[in-house]
DNA sequence: TCTTTTAGATGATGATTGTCATCTAAATAG
DNA sequence: CTATTTAGATGACAATCATCATCTAAAAGA
């Protein structure tokens, strides 16, 4: 009812963001409704539009803040280290991973909607797949950028599809297969 | 208004199965109507219920429909040869996969809507990437099903981010890296 | 202090959704 | 030939959706 001061506000603004980016990584962009981000940011829902022009642009943004969250690895000014790619491609395989794609990578959960939707969010997931790729590439010795993108749509497959086939021993037998062949082209 | 024959109920029923298929690897399962589909198989909404228990029993059965339709390079009773798995692997990377998902695979496009929906919806995924697996293993020399399902995994992770990304560089770089590391794996 | 601006709440908008009850005419069963 | 069944059309249902106009009280600017 009343105004909030301008540094409220500001928070107002992240916490409808990542209340976003949490809720479309959970149930798709066409699943989550300007609503149910906005109670969870503790709002309700007409304010929405004090803070982003449309529902689109707050996805736009989402994906790029979850990406952001996603490569917290990786130091943002220095080179990927082969530690950083270890615990990076380690994560993204694990069983958190899998059962919570709320905190995980976008690309897994978003793509095929992304690929129907705004040309701002294809170009938020690909400034994230490159700067991934990049990371990835320098703290792999002897791997190019184009080997790590190989590597990256491997592990992108991997989850949808452990993620897709449900518990059981499939979802095993993905993971342990692609375990096996990441091991082979990170030359561990 | 009137009724149809035995025959021409059979016809379709397999009109609107082939029209949810097409429409939910186009435009997803939530963003695909039963009013939608009604229109595409020639019939108005309300018949729907004649045909099918929901919507759900009918994407399950679109699900499985689509891996059928995607798995007809392979012989369905004989063994998968050298020569089919090399057919499949070339379209699904094609150009037309990647940009007409309405006639092809159903793993890049529902795997993340599929996670979140009918037990039922994973059962078909899982037997569809299951016999997908057997015949590509059975068509490449020394190849284990373990190494077939990483194959499709990556598969599946190349053609959603291809498309995730839109037309332009990073897409065709994708498409280079993954070709070359399924090289590898098909030892060509 | 007084005026102007605005963050967020309330409530309505028109569109779309999945599902179902009802109706009809034609296909079946007897 | 008659009686029964039913494929599909029509139309309505309660929910849900994104967006916006309006209102308020408090913050910001003077």
């Amino acid at each position: 009812m009343a105004r909030k001061s301008t540094a409220e506000k500001a928070d107002s603004r992240l916490r409808i963001l990542t209340a976003a980016a949490d809720l479309i990584r959970q149930n798709g962009i066409e699943g989550t409704s300007v609503s149910e981000i906005m109670d969870r940011a503790g709002m309700t829902h007409g304010g929405f539009y004090r803070h982003f022009e449309s529902k689109g642009q707050l996805v736009a943004e989402a994906i790029s803040e979850a990406f952001r969250a996603g490569l917290d690895v990786f130091d943002d000014d220095a080179p990927g280290t082969a530690e950083q790619a270890d615990t990076y491609v380690d994560q993204y395989l694990s069983e958190e991973h899998i059962t919570e794609p709320q905190k995980g990578c976008p690309m897994p959960v978003l793509s095929p909607e992304v690929a129907r939707g705004d040309e701002a969010w294809g170009e938020a997931l690909s400034k994230g797949l490159s700067t991934a790729s990049t990371k990835l590439a320098q703290g792999i010795d002897d791997m190019a950028q184009r080997e790590a993108l190989a590597l990256l749509s491997l592990l992108v497959g991997t989850i949808s599809l452990a993620r897709g086939v449900g518990e059981g021993q499939l979802r095993n037998a993905i993971l342990k297969a692609s375990e096996e062949q990441i091991r082979l082209m990170m030359k561990k």
